[in-house]
DNA sequence: TCAGCTAACACATTTGAACGGT
DNA sequence: AACCGTTCAAATGTGTTAGCTG
């Protein structure tokens, strides 16, 4: 385990943490977690030595239950936790991210999302399309999506709902989708929609595409994040603060083939390439008849299986299923703790999408950035941080794994420089309009009440501005709560706000 | 026996090259 | 030669289904 390198760094570590604790405090209500204690035993050289899985785990939990408890958005901690704490400072920004297609998500998340995933790689329905607004226009950024584990249970879908059925598959190397078109500017990532459609998920882990390897029958939650370029870069993510943003709607089950069927009816009723399967009803009925056992096809009277105004699938179709939404278990229970700590980080491995026929130049070494803060704690601890060790090459051609607490040499061989992945001219190839989509009535999904932690030296404004609950009380739920944990080098100097407009 | 996985399939959209007209 | 719009085939994205596996 690395130490905070300067007593300055403590310091101001302690001055980034304790907002942004002191704000979980009320989130992680009838949690078990000694603020006090944690933050003593990170001032002190003599942390225990699972103090940061500890903490990383007290970061997902709040996560979680920010999740759970209905706040649309926040800003995580994880990234900080995920190996040595850079020192720096926390401060607080504009950046706003809101799910475009959120009504979509939400009629899918009513029901319990499920996503396929296939040895060769299954794009998302719905796709994660978020509009930013905040950015210095003039700035670049770079966009990430990644997907954690929701918690560390593997579920089955039984009598129509999801039920944990033991304990999850023990956590692989997860990798993150760099978006094709960054880095951007600001101006271009705010310009318009900012699709991810071309993400894929896999349950191949020898998987040598890039796509993000996931296990079925788990749930997991993707996170968009917002990464400056200029921090994108050698020793960047050390001084560099992410913006991390997660919306709970987009949690989704991973399956290898749809196990509830309404799912699958609201598949085909909304993306364009199931067009073929409208309407074809029995076919599907007998797809579920054949897969669900009596008990879960008996009554199927009221209950329409077609969100309101769509214009496919036969009455009778509309008549089955009535048994309740099998919504996924409650987070909150007591039972399996959630613990979206082990995961470690958020960062694994950094893919770019690319099609079998393109090549690839292993020497182009593409950015990544290590995933768990029990491999970072472990690479830390064993390998010298230089500039070149550091640079961990995976299986895969081009995926290579690094310790993002010694994220370096990335300057002449940074993924942002490749070829492939060079700024396009607007409009923003990133935006494919769903030909579907246009039905979608979007309504802001971020919060109007959006919250920052804001920055201060101070602990006692630190700890006003930390207020546990924010004046926020459940009836605020739905409103945006923003964390935002982001560290910068060059203390004791506060970095210039940047030059918004 | 059965839950979960895989690959082939039909049907859909997307993509980009080829072509012709201006 | 450059630009634009149309056409069309290949590539790619879907859910379904039968069969396989552990």
């Amino acid at each position: 385990m690395t130490s905070v390198e300067s007593p300055e760094g403590q310091l101001n570590t302690r001055a980034g943490l304790a907002p942004a604790l002191g704000c979980t405090s009320s989130i992680l209500q009838g949690q078990d977690f000694d603020f006090d204690r944690h933050v003593d035993s990170l001032m002190s050289y003599n942390r225990p030595p699972n103090f940061y899985e500890e903490m990383h785990g007290a970061a997902t939990t709040m996560a979680s239950q920010a999740v759970q408890s209905g706040y649309s958005q926040i800003h995580t901690m994880a990234f900080g936790f995920s190996s040595s704490l850079p020192h720096g400072q926390l401060r607080s920004d504009t950046i706003e991210v809101e799910l475009e297609n959120k009504d979509l998500w939400d009629k899918f998340h009513e029901i319990g999302t499920e996503m396929i995933i296939t040895k060769t790689g299954r794009r998302m329905f719905p796709v994660i399309r978020v509009n930013i607004s905040g950015l210095n226009p003039k700035e670049e950024y770079v966009l990430v999506l990644d997907l954690i584990p929701a918690d560390d249970n593997r579920y089955k879908f039984h009598n129509s709902e999801w039920s944990v059925t033991g304990k999850a598959e023990p956590l692989m190397p997860t990798r993150i989708f760099v978006h094709p078109d960054s880095p951007g500017t600001g101006s271009q990532w705010m310009r318009q929609v900012v699709s991810f459609q071309k993400m894929k998920l896999t349950n191949n882990h020898m998987d040598q595409m890039g796509h993000v390897i996931l296990n079925s029958m788990h749930k997991y939650q993707p996170r968009a994040h917002v990464i400056p370029a200029k921090d994108y870069s050698p020793y960047g993510l050390r001084k560099g603060s992410f913006y991390t943003f997660v919306f709970p709607e987009t949690q989704f089950m991973g399956v290898t083939a749809y196990q509830n069927p309404r799912i699958t009816q609201l598949k085909i009723e909304n993306n364009p390439f199931a067009k073929g399967f409208r309407g074809s009803c029995n076919s599907t009925m007998h797809h579920i008849m054949k897969r669900k056992s009596p008990d879960d096809c008996r009554d199927t009277d009221g209950l329409s299986l077609s969100p309101a105004g769509s214009t496919s699938s036969g009455e009778s179709c509309k008549r089955a299923f009535q048994d309740s939404p099998p919504k996924f278990p409650d987070i909150n229970d007591p039972s399996p703790p959630p613990m979206m700590g082990h995961t470690g980080s958020a960062f694994g491995h950094v893919m770019f999408p690319r099609r079998p026929s393109e090549s690839f130049d292993s020497s182009c070494a593409f950015a990544s950035l290590q995933n768990s803060c029990r491999q970072q704690s472990l690479s830390a601890s064993t390998t010298p941080l230089t500039t070149s060790s550091t640079l961990n090459l995976t299986p895969h051609p081009y995926v290579h794994s690094l310790p993002m607490n010694s994220l370096t040499s990335l300057s002449n061989t940074s993924a942002l420089s490749h070829p492939c992945h060079a700024p396009r001219p607007l409009p923003h190839p990133g935006y494919m309009g769903h030909p579907n989509e246009h039905t979608i009535h979007h309504t802001p999904s971020h919060l109007s009440a959006h919250v920052h932690s804001t920055l201060s030296g101070y602990p006692d404004s630190l700890r006003q501005d930390c207020r546990p609950d924010y004046g926020l009380g459940r009836g605020d739920f739905g409103k945006p709560l923003t964390i935002s944990t982001t560290f910068h080098a060059g203390f004791p100097g506060n970095p210039p706000p940047y030059p918004f407009h």
